[in-house]
DNA sequence: CTGTTAGCGCTTTCAA
DNA sequence: TTGAAAGCGCTAACAG
């Protein structure tokens, strides 16, 4: 009957020959997907009928060169190897989705290794720890600083650059920025996890390392530590960033600065572990940049003798799993990933459609605003319910919309989110 | 001068732009970038000029429609929470940048958690284990068997199905195959980390899960260990394979069998070895399905005031960084990830051009082959060097093809290839 | 409401 | 070698 028709290579069907078989012109098979309200009952009937006959599906290649631009968004993931970035995507595109969007995840590698020359020498560049590299024996060990020189694919944002999303949700540091500049200059960007390269316009949405060490100084300070060391510094942006929240807190409160350098490895964290735990007044309690550190400084403190936690205290950053395993249990500060996923994409969805409106799409049953506590939230989000604490990075800017809140705001601004991580109590401190 | 020419939404210069500044025609242009041999010095060195003085990109959508096909490779990760399917992306992009081949990477995610039923319920799915899920607090916990109700993106898959890639490196088992007939049936496709759908024709390159145990058993005998347990089983095929390997084991050797029901979570190997840790006549060693599980197991043991490893030594599979931690060193199998990466990429080369030639593209200077051991490999690729133990699957077909061999066949065959894993002996056993 | 007409940016015959 | 022209599969005016 309908047989085989165009669609040069493969024998899919194209918008034509639904067209023919249905008996219409093809600019109204495509009306009758895109706006099926402004077609008759008869004809979109007949339409629909003979697409699924045919087994028509839109080509979304074809689609997006002639509408010039997607409908989707894209998720730009800087580093498969991180698993806070997995949890970020994760939160993101289900706020996506239940916005009526959808998100592409595509995913960034490590260049090769005989390729051109590192880009940033010093600087893994995640937000949230956990640059990873080689370690002996070809294991990947996250943390490790070594070689981690990593560059945007070039592809992958070609790809995107080609397609045009609707907009663009990068996830952690990406180092060749200037590649996001292929971009049509009105795609809306929002970073998450990652400071916004300086000099751009686009916001981040980020854990508030500054509240978290305060949480942690309020805590090891309630339980009588008076001498509290850190571990970090190294590796990256982040770990310059939560040094200097160290020492700032250290100097708020009149205590002592004791700096151990290291970066996000286990391996580095027991070196300064073991150095620490030679010292003559000793620290009795350590901050760690993040809980693979952390864990470092535990297995040096435990192999110089110390007791933990009697001996030594030791907290960290990012709740990964780690912290939560029985042999670890860690206290650290939880940088709440998928809030920050979340909200950062709430950021993308206010840039893009100012009025907040919940998308057309599909219509889900459960759409949920963010500012009404959805009644039965699934598990996955029980954490949002909680009164969410929110800080502006930014200067400038007027503390204006509150995202899914009653009036949004017409201009999104440019203002970084900070997300109030949280303090989970564990054994280790 | 050039100035604002077409490229309808953004400023981008488009190919017809280059030729009005070059003073020819598009088709000329066109052929300039993908045949320069063809098109005499004077217009080339004109084109080229013209085209970066324009800051000309040729747009991929656009070329991936008019061509039919594109020349990218798709990687399509089942799961992003996995840090073993990471390891093979990793690998398997480096071994297709060697060849001049250039691979895109995309990735599924669970599905909406208010979206439709589960499909695959006790399924998670994965390859090397690691299936993640929510745990109490809203922390990502990966081997956590609960609600893993993904399913394959299905906009990833039309990406993919619309953009037509060369041929598709699936990693880990996708829980909607059908949705990759969507491609071109013509399409090669490989698997990675997973066993291929029944029925379907696409090889599979994975760990060789009998060779690990077989090295496990081994070693543990050679250490005079005669009760040893297995903890595992539930949570997925793998998991199931492995206590069906572990069950074969301990029948081949008259050793008797002792099974306590895990999936791939902490938690679950945490009661699995209190359970063992409380039996009468102990067993003295536990092979654990995942790292995660046999931590689990070791935390019990601990907590029930063993000794560890000479009360009872714990092994495991994977060589996750966990198993390599201070706090944690576990004797483990290495999967050989970066392995298993490079051989699905050679399956998949091979398959795309039979002779095995390397490939036009741009021609990289250190472009080595898999045959040619290189002079000098970087770091990452340092463990390829051993001699490689293999082995092939399915059982009809006739065992052929050395990958990257001298004598390439024409017919690649469907036959799985199975990666023998490694034994990374720690202070746990 | 519906058909027609132009493209999106690029590749590819096919002649010249 | 080079240019002209015809598409890839779809959308987007614009008339009727």
């Amino acid at each position: 009957m309908s047989g085989m028709s165009s669609a040069r290579g493969t024998g899919r069907a194209t918008i034509r020959d639904v067209a023919a078989e249905a008996g219409v012109s093809t600019g109204l098979v495509s009306l009758a997907f895109k706006d099926p309200a402004r077609v008759s009952a008869v004809r979109r009937a007949r339409i629909l009928d003979a697409a699924d006959r045919l087994g028509y599906r839109p080509n979304f290649v074809a689609r997006s060169l002639a509408a010039d631009g997607s409908s989707f968004i894209g998720i730009l993931l800087s580093d498969l190897h991180n698993p806070l970035f997995a949890e970020i995507a994760d939160a993101a595109r289900q706020e996506f989705d239940a916005h009526g969007s959808y998100a592409l995840i595509a995913s960034a590698t490590k260049a090769r290794p005989e390729g051109r020359a590192p880009e940033n020498p010093e600087e893994g560049g995640q937000a949230g720890s956990g640059a990873s590299a080689r370690g002996p024996g070809g294991l990947r060990v996250p943390g490790a600083t070594g070689g981690a020189d990593r560059i945007a694919d070039e592809q992958v944002i070609a790809m995107f650059r080609d397609l045009r999303p609707r907009g663009v949700l990068v996830i952690g540091t990406i180092a060749d920025t200037a590649l996001l500049s292929g971009l049509p200059s009105a795609t809306p960007v929002v970073y998450a996890s990652a400071v916004s390269p300086e000099g751009s316009a686009h916001p981040s949405v980020r854990a508030d390392d500054d509240a978290g060490m305060a949480l942690l100084f309020d805590h090891l300070t309630g339980r009588g530590h008076q001498r509290i060391a850190f571990v970090g510094g190294a590796g990256g942006e982040v770990s310059r960033l939560r040094l200097e929240a160290y020492l700032a807190q250290a100097e708020a409160r009149g205590m002592p600065a004791l700096v151990a350098r290291a970066d996000f490895s286990e391996q580095s964290g027991y070196r300064a572990g073991a150095e620490l735990a030679g010292l003559d007044p000793r620290p009795t309690a350590v901050i760690a940049v993040n809980d693979l550190a952390g864990i470092g400084v535990q297995a040096a403190a435990e192999q110089a003798g110390l007791r933990l936690p009697a001996d030594l205290a030791v907290a960290a950053f990012d709740n990964t799993y780690l912290a939560g395993l029985h042999r670890i249990s860690l206290t650290t500060i939880d940088p709440r990933n998928a809030e920050v996923g979340r909200r950062a994409a709430s950021r993308l969805l206010l840039a893009l459609d100012p009025d907040g409106a919940r998308h057309a799409g599909l219509p889900r049953d459960g759409a949920r605003n963010a500012s009404a506590p959805g009644a039965g939230d699934s598990d996955a989000l029980r954490d949002v319910s909680s009164p969410i604490g929110e800080s502006r990075g930014a200067a400038s800017a007027p503390r204006s919309a509150r995202f899914g809140g009653a009036h949004a705001v017409a201009s999104p601004g440019t203002e970084d989110v900070l997300v109030r991580p949280e303090l989970i109590v564990r054994d280790s401190a």
